[in-house]
DNA sequence: TCGTGTTGTCGAACCGATTCGACGATGGGC
DNA sequence: GCCCATCGTCGAATCGGTTCGACAACACGA
């Protein structure tokens, strides 16, 4: 491999040369910096990483961090995916991406070493070990998914209460006395998963703010389990006119549920529902629903982490944003 | 941060000597060891990784190349990524992930600044840009998924041809004469993703070899345009008495479509298909089926890219590996 | 008692970039 | 015609590790 003594040797100057030309820090004559770019291309030169993060201390990457949990619906996490590491990209970062069961082990390790310029936490529970680890952590981090404790933290996600709200304010302006709520299965709030009790405790307080009858329900998150809870749960809830899904993989089987269940919807029953548009688009999905944009906050979230690397000095206090999600009527209730 | 020579001056030796004691490339008293070994654990020490990537060229981190399709079931690329990441890290690497629509130039920016040991690519085409950029790369390189040309390249790729023999000798033992396929999408033939192919050929020949006849049908990727292609497919083959579907898409919806016309399996169709453990698990699917295994695929590649690497020296002759498949009976044939 | 070999440690060079201070060569203002 | 600023370039130091050769201290056998 080609190194910046080879291209100063091949242009006549010196390394400092070199560099100033591909830095641009300091003017080179016109015909000094021709004479570098042609030595560049023919010797087919690029600045080696390793050297380049031990001089700056600046490497160019980001570490993220996901957690596969067992029983879990996969593909969720897939729509934060591409988005971080597409808009990480356009701002010159890539991306190191760790799902080791230990997360904040994986964090210290790649934090200490320099690996990485900034840190991105996906799915952050509630008492999220590896909040510790972030916060010992030289470099800055973001969070997506709220925990109990943000002081000091980025934090992004989803206004969960507000989407709550909205679809239990729609039910009840159509007249629904009764409604039921299947929400995300038991581990993920025994995990900590805070957006599933905020979502559940919001609805739960708006629905009895408007004199509703309530009830919520836990979904489960693999197949013929979800099958078996949807119908239980139908059959508990006879007189339920409105039903609300938080849940990915149970509202995906709902439709051929409803189907062989001979319940029509909007007539027999109104449903709506909180997913992401993909989700929306890959499935099909018919129901009236609270759309989010898991993409809108990976970029959110990568577009901050790089103010707060390159602006280190701004003391702007960290910040928790809540995306409101919007209601988009597919006409599943009446 | 503290560095070894912060080590050094703590435990009162030289640098070089904490280097030794840390690599273990020479012989260090006891007395020394444990004053290095305090300052270490009193410090918080870890080794920076830009430093060491400097003076060995070895960063300790794979590149792995994905590639997200617009219209594309994503979910089964998942099932690579944890089992790459997972055998990669079993092996002291870290997963450096690129997502971009130009391939090749993140492969080639990636290896040429030395920020990679190793690539690993996901889904190759047939005639894959990216292959002219791993041979021009200085690092060695794994593939998943079988391009024409695969000279000087280690591939690594389910047996498709024999999973659709398979498949076939199994209707055709049970009697079937009509048998029908259902292919991935037209556009991951157009891509050249050439499983699509090898499957769809395999699987004419053996039907024809066997004297039964056969038709292959495009799935489609997204709904509503599964159901719709599903219905038009069973409708435009009434004799059909098998079915065989490769495509992740078409077969998880199959069991509601089939349900809706009142198909019951195996008694009014014969059903067999070819997907991952892990697919089959999430989905439920009922069907009998050449089940294959991307963890083990990922994690032959991975092993495989390792290997290469510790011993450059032994050009042992590159390999295309193809992993026989297992076929599960299910019942749902007859 | 004198080589000889082993063990444990050190100093210095090096990997490939960036950046600071220095400095000669210009050019403009007076 | 002189002084000073600006421009363009260079040399040297530095980042934080690894590794080679040198060497002192010690044990051992002859």
């Amino acid at each position: 491999m080609a190194t910046i003594g080879d291209v100063a040797k091949a242009a006549g100057v010196s390394r400092s040369t070199v560099s100033y030309a591909l830095s641009g820090k300091r003017t080179i004559s016109l015909d000094t910096r021709r004479r570098i770019d042609d030595a560049i291309k023919s010797l087919n030169f690029t600045p080696n990483a390793g050297a380049r993060a031990l001089k700056t201390s600046q490497t160019m990457v980001f570490g993220l961090l996901l957690q596969f949990h067992e029983d879990e619906f996969a593909p969720a996490m897939l729509q934060y995916l591409l988005p971080i590491t597409e808009s990480a990209r356009s701002l010159g970062y890539d991306i190191l991406m760790m799902t080791e069961a230990d997360g904040a082990a994986a964090l210290t390790r790649v934090a200490q070493s320099g690996m990485v310029d900034g840190l991105i936490l996906l799915d952050v529970a509630h008492d999220d070990p590896r909040l510790t680890a972030l916060r010992a952590a030289r470099q800055p981090g973001v969070l997506v998914g709220l925990p109990g404790d943000t002081d000091g933290l980025e934090v992004f996600d989803l206004d969960f209460p507000d989407a709550a709200r909205t679809l239990v304010d729609h039910l009840h302006e159509l007249g629904h006395e009764e409604i039921c709520l299947i929400t995300p299965p038991r581990h993920v709030y025994e995990r900590g998963g805070s957006y599933a009790w905020r979502f559940r405790d919001a609805a739960l307080e708006q629905a009895t703010k408007h004199g509703m009858k309530f009830s919520a329900h836990y979904g489960e998150s693999r197949q013929p389990a979800i099958d078996e809870s949807l119908n239980r749960i139908l059959d508990e809830t006879p007189n339920a006119t409105g039903l609300i899904v938080h849940n990915d993989a149970s509202v995906a089987v709902l439709p051929a549920v409803l189907h062989s269940r001979g319940v029509k919807v909007p007539d027999d029953l109104s449903v709506v529902s909180l997913y992401s548009k993909d989700f929306a688009r890959s499935f099909s999905l018919p129901y009236t629903a609270v759309e989010s944009s898991p993409d809108k906050l990976g970029r959110l979230a990568v577009e901050r982490l790089t103010r707060r690397i390159q602006n280190p000095g701004t003391t702007d206090p960290s910040e928790v944003r809540f995306i409101a999600a919007e209601l988009v009527d597919r006409g599943s209730t009446r």
